[in-house]
DNA sequence: TCAACGTATCTAAATATATCGATATGATAA
DNA sequence: TTATCATATCGATATATTTAGATACGTTGA
């Protein structure tokens, strides 16, 4: 997959407020403050399903990390995927380049 | 509309290859180097009103911006707002905080 | 005026996505 | 084992997105 295919999925992972709203929930790395997902559910306001499907949206792109402690998951960003995300999209987005890198 | 709807918004607008790869294209504020939406396209290779399409939904969310010139149209990447939203995102995603804003 | 060109819009079809309810899976506790 | 709880997956439906082809709009030049 191109790079700019990979960059494209993982914006599209982002770009929903249930998702947005859960990556600023979730905790960076492995801090204490976790929340299990029914919690994120009642927290967001939506089925539990739903958030589970949400988070594996986020999960299938790297983003967040799973971890699970008897019948409970916990997750939590992944703080250098996301770093590398954002600082990918800034270099792509405000850098021009006379190079064609296009393979349409 | 919430600042997260609306962020997601830009965001999906940006979650896709062909639309990653005109913003890429563009001109960022007036530079000379310009392209019309049919040079986009052959370039792309998509049809003409596939890109004028792509061209809109960037518009929509106020990324670029138009310029008609004759026949012809030449869009450009508002840089302000294009910065305004990688800031926005960045700020968003790697600031933690224990201020719950959500409105469930 | 008309013809030619560049662009935008419309319509329809295919594909993808979001959401719900039901249910399966897996772990815990009795 | 059974019951209970938390989570993930399945099936169905509604909604949104992508794309193509046809066409309308607006400008240019004869």
């Amino acid at each position: 997959m191109s790079d700019v295919e990979n960059l494209a999925d993982v914006l599209q992972a982002l770009s929903d407020p249930i998702r947005l709203r859960l990556m600023r929930m979730l905790p960076c790395g492995e801090t204490p403050c976790e929340m299990c997902v029914c919690d994120l559910a009642n927290q967001l306001g939506v089925s539990q399903p739903n958030a589970s499907h949400h988070l594996k949206v986020l999960r299938s792109v790297g983003l967040i990390r799973c971890q699970r402690r008897g019948g409970y998951a916990f997750y939590h960003v992944d703080r250098e995927a996301l770093q590398g995300t954002l600082s990918h999209l800034d270099s792509q987005l405000l850098t021009r380049d006379t190079t064609d890198e296009e393979d349409a």
